[in-house]
DNA sequence: TCCAAGTCAATATG
DNA sequence: CATATTGACTTGGA
């Protein structure tokens, strides 16, 4: 099989290259880098590194990202698939080993790598070691010794219980996996995971898009409505709010590296990455509308809206201002828009429509019966505004217009880079920040004042982020 | 307390 | 089987 494909003439390490050996002076050889994997149980994952000041001993990696030069994540997530789709390596394999992470947080990581700049010195390490890794000329044949390791152990396992009828290699632990013992009743104590049904998730989208940072007193509004946990609503809104700004920066990395001029990069044919498809363009309406059939899968294309963004912090940027003009605030412009999720079914009676999951519990007396009223009383939040007269109930698809629009979509304007042509090269990072777009969005009819507010509204949580960010962080990102 | 960032781990998908 | 998705938990900062 084609092999080593190495870095050969790849001029790429420069800095990256550093991290392998970041200052020899303090660190001379020892190249045997501390890759130590962690064992299978848990990692050690230490918090708060107490300083191994005295030195001696592995020198943790920790200290390596708190001196590592910035990395090219982008990068080397690519690398790293390559090499190991390139040699059947797999990411449960590559992470345990490498990484101490788990397989669901490889994928995430090499799917979704998040611009070094903005990676806390937690977030670094992972790269850092992918990084070591590769530069590690003998990577791929460890990790392809780990393998058959395993699979060694793995067929002995079975090999002995299969012909051999008593295996028993567990003799040693108790008989009997302690834990959960009985599969069979499986006492509600494992916890079923909660599943969220589209048209929750669907209405927790739209309550995002009005309000991606609900009082606490939204809260407990939705998770009634919806039937749901308070801590799952708060936790759906945590991880959304998340995800959808790790979708933002990966816009920003493909914009960015997208310049490259030649030079670097190999020309790998596959190369993986999912284009954005934009897609859009006219009716769109249309619709939709019964969740239950068909087209699982294609339903969420937006998926997390895709914003356009736009930092304008405050200075600069004006200068492609959108040729729109936004409604400004968000917030007052919101109330306008009630709360209308649609969905009819859920929650009613009983009969099990299958709709409703398993989920347990259930407030007390909530939930009666049909209609759910819109509790909405006073405000007078410190948001003011906000809900407000909006809200109407969650579900309840009576509100008048339910209309089929649901299906929001926010364009998803393929960055155009303009300035990104320029120069660049140097640092190399020239990320950019944000990239403009709109413009695109002009030509659109103009009934995409949805639309619009929908950018706002996440160009607000962006901008505050950021001033958050800035705040703590005086780096350089936002020259 | 809230939040963000990282992860885990169950479970979807392919 | 491997990979992708995602609700929940953990950490660390104000």
């Amino acid at each position: 099989a084609p092999e080593s494909p190495m870095s050969s003439s790849e001029s790429v390490k420069s800095l990256t290259e550093l991290v392998q050996q970041p200052c020899p002076a303090i660190e001379t050889s020892k190249d045997g880098k501390p890759q130590e994997s962690n064992e299978p149980p848990v990692s050690e994952s230490q918090s708060t590194t107490p300083l191994p000041l005295s030195g001696h001993s592995a020198l943790s990696i920790q200290e390596l990202v708190a001196v590592s030069p910035e990395l090219d994540t982008y990068g080397i997530t690519k690398r790293v698939k390559e090499v190991l789709t390139d040699n059947n390596l797999g990411q449960r394999l590559f992470g345990e080993t490498i990484l101490g992470l788990t397989q669901g947080s490889v994928s995430d990581l090499l799917a979704r790598p998040k611009p070094w700049h903005k990676l806390s010195l937690k977030g670094r390490e992972p790269f850092v070691r992918m990084q070591l890794w590769l530069n590690d000329p003998n990577n791929v044949e460890k990790l392809m010794d780990m393998k058959r390791m395993e699979k060694k152990a793995y067929m002995k396992r079975r090999h002995s219980s299969v012909s051999d009828s008593q295996p028993c290699e567990p003799s040693s632990v108790g008989i009997d996996y302690s834990q959960g013992a009985s599969p069979q009743p499986q006492h509600q104590l494992k916890k079923p995971r909660v599943v969220l049904a589209p048209e929750e998730k669907e209405a927790l989208k739209r309550a995002y898009q009005q309000k991606p940072y609900p009082s606490p007193k939204t809260i407990e509004e939705l998770a009634t409505q919806l039937n749901l946990k308070t801590s799952t609503v708060i936790n759906w809104f945590h991880n959304y709010r998340s995800r959808i700004r790790r979708e933002l920066f990966i816009e920003e990395i493909q914009a960015g590296s997208q310049s490259q001029a030649g030079s670097s990069d190999s020309p790998s044919a596959r190369s993986s990455r999912a284009v954005h498809s934009s897609e859009g363009d006219s009716c769109d309406g249309v619709d939709t509308e019964g969740p239950p059939e068909g087209k699982q899968s294609g339903l969420e294309a937006d998926e997390y809206s895709n914003a356009t963004t736009k930092s304008q912090g405050g200075q600069a940027e004006s200068a492609f201002e959108v040729g729109e003009e936004v409604p400004q605030d968000a917030r007052s412009s919101e109330k306008t828009e009630s709360f209308h999720l649609g969905m009819e079914s859920l929650e009613d009676t009983d009969d099990e429509g299958r709709l409703k999951a398993p989920r347990q519990s259930s407030p007390p007396g909530s939930q009666s019966s049909g209609e759910t009223l819109e509790t909405m009383p006073n405000s007078a939040t410190e948001e003011d505004a906000s809900t407000s007269a909006a809200s109407t109930s969650v579900l309840t698809g009576e509100s008048s217009f339910k209309s089929k629009e649901s299906s929001e979509k926010m364009l998803s304007v393929p960055s155009t880079s303009s300035t990104l042509a320029a120069g660049s090269q140097k640092a190399n990072s020239i990320q950019s920040l944000f990239s403009f777009s709109e413009a695109a969005s002009s030509k659109n009819t103009r009934d995409n004042t949805l639309r619009k507010k929908k950018a706002a509204n996440l160009n607000n949580i962006i901008h505050r982020l950021e001033k958050a960010a800035s705040r703590e962080e005086p780096v350089e990102w936002e020259f």
